[in-house]
DNA sequence: CGAGTCATTGATCTGTCTCAATATTAGTGG
DNA sequence: CCACTAATATTGAGACAGATCAATGACTCG
């Protein structure tokens, strides 16, 4: 059922070498960024198209350094000073709220080309942990540098202001699924969000492999870690995915964006049901 | 138990004119701005602070025009060219996401001194509407005009930044709100907020008159208006609250909070489950 | 005054949580 | 290298919070 190069074909950015082992002291190797903004890979996710030559040689000015985050390491932490932001080079991370009462709320999944660090703007203090979920490597914006920038390069302040306001219009989506949405359309929504964007970096449109746990994925999604398995189980027994631990094969995404869509109660025991009854 | 001066002291923005019938007609009574931002009341809620006075002159030139929009009519609707951003003047708004299938989710409440629109940043389109709950008073902000001053005068490149911070942290709160809250948690949560930004706008601290209806604060909920209903019941016969229609009288903030906190199973029927036992 | 909106409350139903048992896998240390 | 422990995942049975369905009352507005 997955191909054999699967693991390698759905990360190329992350070499099989053995996977570090899980530490939460954070590793601090950073060092000065040799190679430029303009040859990155993530270059159209985080920086402004359309530069000027000397506009392009400013923008290297942004990043001033690289960081590599092992498995498990935390980028930043609720109260932490906010200085910077961070694009991710490569890698995945969980970002989440921890409330007072010990419970956590993941608000979001980021991977290579995305922006963390933006909830630390308003106060000066960031607002919420950042982990990485594999190997990864960030680069670290100082952001009165990107200010200082943007009021020069127009192309860089609007690309700030449209990568923020991006920020809050998946927050208002993810908001939608949390108050309306019940179990299977947020574990479908979920997985096509998550593939969708694979595929806008180059990866599979079908195929995926989880960097996080059912519970992180549950608690994403306002689900226990138990419901979040059984939605998965459903969704094989239908023939929409095929669920191997973490790898993820997406076998009808047709029918998984209807399962966004279907209505709450009404109707049931008909169209997709019938499908549960297959053998 | 309510102050009889309570309803205009509790609003007054809003003259005693009887209100108008809902319409979803948009109100385009358009004007040039003759009052200057500097002596508007919301001043230090949508404009940074500590300008030199002939930065003070430029920020005038942020703000175009007012806009009055009557009750039930729009602000913007999802899919409308993004030109602008809307600063409340006066008033109360609520915005929310339609999905295809019919449901609304309430992405947020916004009053006097609040910014609309930011949503609409990234694509030049809106995505999400937005609809007076009240009669109420905006400025238009042309966004590129925003963007323009905001190149030279670094205090409102800052506040612009923070601002749409403030919309992102804002938006994580209410996600670990639906995503890990009882019903009672949620609508405490809900009654809490509101009256601390009423009370930072110089309303009572105590005592709020809710501008939308349950199935509303439901939807912003993520539950049914039955639920809301009952868990203002329930507050009330428990004392925490005195809800009469739209007008509460927090009366005991301090166990209001500590619904906020309470875990989700274990350890009832001590504590407050005593206390709904009262007469 | 009649129609419509809004709110409250009760009775019942159900989707998800909780509790629990079992596998499977990954990481650790001898 | 293998045993051991902890983390992760699956699945079942039962419980409960909140949804659904339904009836009623209060209020608003033509």
């Amino acid at each position: 059922m997955f191909d054999p190069a699967f693991k390698n074909f759905a990360s190329p950015l992350a070499p099989d070498a053995p996977a570090e082992r899980r530490s939460t002291v954070l590793a601090l190797h950073s060092y000065p960024a040799k190679s430029t903004c303009s040859n990155c890979n993530s270059r159209d996710m985080c920086l402004p198209s359309g530069l000027k030559i000397e506009e392009m040689d400013q923008i290297d000015l942004v990043v001033d350094q690289r960081r590599h985050v092992k498995k498990g390491g935390l980028l930043f932490h609720s109260g932490d000073r906010f200085a910077q932001l961070f694009a991710i080079r490569s890698g995945f991370f969980k970002s989440y709220i921890a409330s007072e009462d010990g419970s956590e709320q993941v608000t979001g999944f980021q991977m290579a080309g995305d922006v963390l660090g933006l909830d630390g703007i308003a106060s000066e203090h960031h607002t919420c942990n950042a982990v990485a979920l594999e190997d990864s490597e960030v680069c670290l914006m100082p952001f009165n540098r990107i200010q200082d920038l943007s009021r020069t390069i127009a192309p860089l302040q609007r690309h700030v202001h449209r990568i923020m306001s991006r920020e809050i219009v998946r927050e208002n989506d993810t908001m939608l699924l949390l108050g309306s949405m019940r179990s299977e359309a947020r574990l479908a929504s979920f997985l096509l969000n998550l593939v969708d964007r694979m595929h806008a970096r180059g990866f599979s449109q079908s195929q995926l492999v989880l960097r996080m746990t059912r519970e992180e994925i549950g608690s994403y999604l306002g689900l226990k870690l138990e419901t979040v398995s059984r939605v998965f189980s459903k969704f094989a027994k239908r023939g929409l995915v095929d669920v191997d631990k973490r790898n993820i094969a997406i076998l009808r995404s047709d029918l998984l964006r209807a399962v966004v869509h279907q209505p709450k109660r009404r109707g049931r025991s008909d169209s997709l049901d019938c499908m549960a009854k297959l053998p």
